[in-house]
Parts: C-alpha cells; structure tokens; sequence
DNA sequence: GCAAATTTGTTCGTATGTATT
DNA sequence: CAATACATACGAACAAATTTG
C-alpha cells in the first residue's frame, strides 16, 4: 500500500486522458459515481480530482461536474528582426499584420492613455529620473476573438512637449508611433532588447486573460526597450512591456541565414 | 460569509508572507498552532495552507513543517547573437563562457552519447527520413552546483560516417562542435532558429533539475536549429533541445544597436 | 540505536451551503 | 421549486517522516 488509494485514483484518471478514453472537453464521472466505482470516500475522490485540477489537466463547473480541459491552439510570436526591425511581432505596428498573415483575426483595443510619475522599473529603462513624467499607452489585444496579450508602452513625457502630441490621444497613431516619432522629432529606432522572464500572473492580468483564479498558469513577460542613436551610445526611445499566458504562446527568434517560411506552432 | 473561512485565514498567510512578517526559509505556524488561533479544525487549517501551497508560496516538509519558499536568484541567457552567432548562451561552446562571465560556477555532465532512429521532432527539423540514424549527444548542466538544465543535440548519423567521428565520443569535442564539423566535413554554420514554448516538466526533467512533483512550475523548452550554407538556401546542420525550469530562468534577446553591459536579472 | 514527541499525510464519516439545470 | 453536482466545514483515527531525548 505504497501507494494512497487517492493517487491510485488520479493516475487511473489520468490514463484515460493521456490514452483519449476521456476526451478534452469531455465531463469526468461524478464524484459520486467514482465514489462508487472505487469504493471509496467522497473526500478521498475530492483529493484525487483535485490533484488533476492542481496539474490544470480538468476543471471543476460548479453544479455542473469536472471536465477535462482543452488545449488552445498556440500562437507563434516571431521576436527576432533581422532587416525589417520596425515589423517584429510584439509591437502595435506589426502585430496585427503578423496575426492574420498566419490566417487568423486580430483585435485591439483603443489605447488606454496615461500620464504618470515614472516607477523604478520604467525610469531605469528609459533613463529618465525615477519619478519624472512619463506617457503610457496600455492596450489589450484579442486573437480570434479570445483575450490574449496585455500591452503597455512607455514614453518620456518630454517627448510630448517636444512635439509629439499625438502620443498623448487615447487613438492608434496613424502610420505607428515609430514612424511618428521619426518625423516629429527626428528620433530614429536603431535597435532593441527585449527581455523574456515569467511569472505568475497580477491580479488584473488574469482578470483580462481569463486565466484560472490560482496561478497556476503562468505569463510571459517581454519587455523590449527600443534603443535611437546618441552620441555616446544607444539611447533609449521607449521601453513595451507585453505580458502573455504561457500555456499559449510560443516565440521564434532568427539569427543570420535562415529557412524563408512563417514558423507555426511547435510540439517538444 | 462571502469569503470562505479558509481563504481568510489564506490571505492572513498570505499577508504575513508579502509583509515579510513570515520571512522566506521560515516555518509558518503547526496546522495544530493555527488549529487553535482560528478555531478552525485541522482541515479547514489544512485547505488553507494547501491554498498556499498550491500557488507555490510555502512549502510542506512532512515531519518538519511547512515553509515559505525562497526565491533563487534567476539567471538570464542571451539568445541574439548578432555577429558571434556561435558564441550565444544555449550551445555548449558559448554556455560555460557565458555564465562564468557573470560571477557564477557552471558545471557541465560528460555527454551521453546515443545513436537512434529519429523521431518525428528530431527528423522534422533535420530534415532527415523519419526512423533514419541520427547521433545525439545529452548533457546536464549546473550553475552554482544545482541542476540548471538538460541539453540534447542531435545530428544526422550521416556526418559519422563522412568523417566526424567524435561525435560518437562522450567526451566534449575539443574546441566545440562547431568548429569540429567545419574542420572534418567543411560544414559552416551561416545562422540559426530558436523556437521558445512552455510546457509542464517531463517526469525525468523533474527529477533532474529538482522540481516539485506537482506541474506547478514549468519548463522553457529552447529548440535551436543550426543551419549550413545550401545550394537552396540554409539546410539544417544540427537540432538542440535544452530545458530550464521557467521559474529561475529569463532572456535576453538583442537587436540592431544596443547598449553593450551585460543585462542582469530584470524584476517586472 | 531506540523510544517518544512533533508534524504532516491519508482516509473515513457527516452535515450544510451554493451554483446550475 | 426540485434535482444534481460541487464547495466548505466539522470531527476522528491511524500512518509516515523527522527530530529530540
């Protein structure tokens, strides 16, 4: 009896899932049916379907039963640039056009603007005193209809009294910001770096992306600071920061000669 | 009574914890000690702890105790390349560079050397007949002598038999692999893919790099295919599937011009 | 090295509340 | 409103891991 009879249990579940007997989608037996197929306790059929909730293979619907969860097909978000730097898939510009040259739809919501006193974490990236002002714009993108990435852009506030008004009206700017940028005031994007860690997602993260209310999907965060020419050196030009649910997306980075065609999503 | 009475006492743990009241490393009260602060019986005690557990805050340890976990210190691998593309962060060559570059220790497991009939993900990418010989070489890798990563390169069967015969060896190649085949086959690397997913650990990567035996944290899976020169464009030279847990591991990826300091952990 | 004490792990039983159909 | 199914809560007992005397 090495084994407890409620991971007994799980690992019979289990089984039927991975060999496709219970498909996704499909409603598990109730508790009070396994209770009397197993001969066992309700708590003890509890603990079992719990340890498969706590792996995110079912879900529990109240007052309905317990189902096994279905995969979402993963989108493949190309961060590498080579020559078109201004076209790579996480920003506003290029986004959309890569979302539906990979056939599917793409949505977004009107820019949420905001001015406020910069935190540590944007102030460092853009160089600018920890508490100077600074222009974001957050929006919230769909594929295929369902919640899929917060996006939220940061800007000197320095940048607006220089002439760059436009940054500040909760609209898309016509022809992308970088363009805009460019001709009001000749800032010029030279590069980027973007930065990959995950986390568990914030409160009102998962809220947006309907992520299930423990954490037990993650985000990942890019954060990519885009970097003008100055004279002693890159300089940066804003600083993105993108967070999307891990369980769904998948990335592509390029690095000198490759094959030409559009990566879809990958199986390891 | 909206709230349940074990997710107020979860969310008191929880304070404790965020206010640094409960420090990480330390034991939180005995089920039996919160037993009789909240009037509660031993179950409702034990909901609320497992609410913890379950988003990975605190720790059981039968016997002992339960405890706040604590957080490693997250190390950052630099997946752009821009002119030394044989010298980035997952391949062998660069990898021990790199981390010793940062302050740390990076131990590295003698190679596991197998031959095998490819499977679909390994031929796929190699572009190689399905079920014809590939070699492939395994490593497990360490920073600071805990488990970091587990690395498999697999290469056709093909450049054995044409000269590389080191390969075969489960020792490292002297001088990487890279310039191994260009010396023996004249094979030149000319760039390379790098494809990014998240997935729960495989039971064996779990044991290795030590990972709780419930999904709740998951892999970074980077798959990095090499490319030649070919007469119709780049042709795949080798494949590499490496795999870090996504809780200690983030990314640096560089584009154009950027600034030249080598980026520390990112906090977001 | 063994025994006792401490602490978490598993399992049963029972009762009542809440959400959905 | 009733039936169904999951959620929360109580109490009790024994098992297993760890530390301490």
């Amino acid at each position: 009896m090495a084994e407890p009879m409620y991971r007994v249990i799980a690992m019979e579940l289990l089984d039927e899932i991975k060999t496709g007997t219970l498909e996704p989608g499909g409603q598990l037996p109730t508790e009070l049916e396994l209770r009397t197929r197993h001969q066992a306790s309700r708590n003890t059929i509890r603990d079992a379907v719990k340890w498969l909730t706590n792996r995110g293979l079912v879900e529990k619907k109240p007052g309905k039963g317990t189902f096994v969860v279905e995969r979402i097909d993963p989108y493949v978000t190309t961060l590498s640039s080579g020559t078109q730097a201004s076209l790579s898939g996480v920003e506003d510009e290029g986004w959309a056009a890569e979302v539906e040259g990979r056939g599917r739809t793409a949505t977004t919501s009107a820019p949420r603007v905001e001015v406020l006193e910069a935190p540590p974490r944007i102030a460092s990236r853009l160089r600018v005193p920890e508490g100077s002002e600074v222009v974001t714009r957050r929006q919230e993108r769909y594929i295929d209809r369902t919640p899929w990435s917060l996006q939220t852009t940061a800007y000197p506030m320095e940048y607006v009294r220089r002439g760059a008004a436009d940054l500040l009206r909760a609209q898309p700017v016509p022809g992308g910001t970088i363009s805009y940028l460019r001709r009001t005031l000749g800032l010029e994007q030279v590069g980027h770096r973007d930065r990959i860690l995950l986390r568990a997602p914030r409160e009102e993260e998962a809220r947006f992306l309907r992520l299930p209310d423990d954490n037990r999907v993650w985000v990942v965060s890019v954060i990519r600071t885009c970097y003008a020419a100055g004279d002693d050196g890159p300089v940066p030009l804003r600083v993105t920061f993108t967070v999307l649910p891990a369980d769904r997306n998948q990335f592509v980075i390029d690095s000198g000669q490759v094959p030409e065609d559009i990566p879809g999503p990958a199986i390891d």
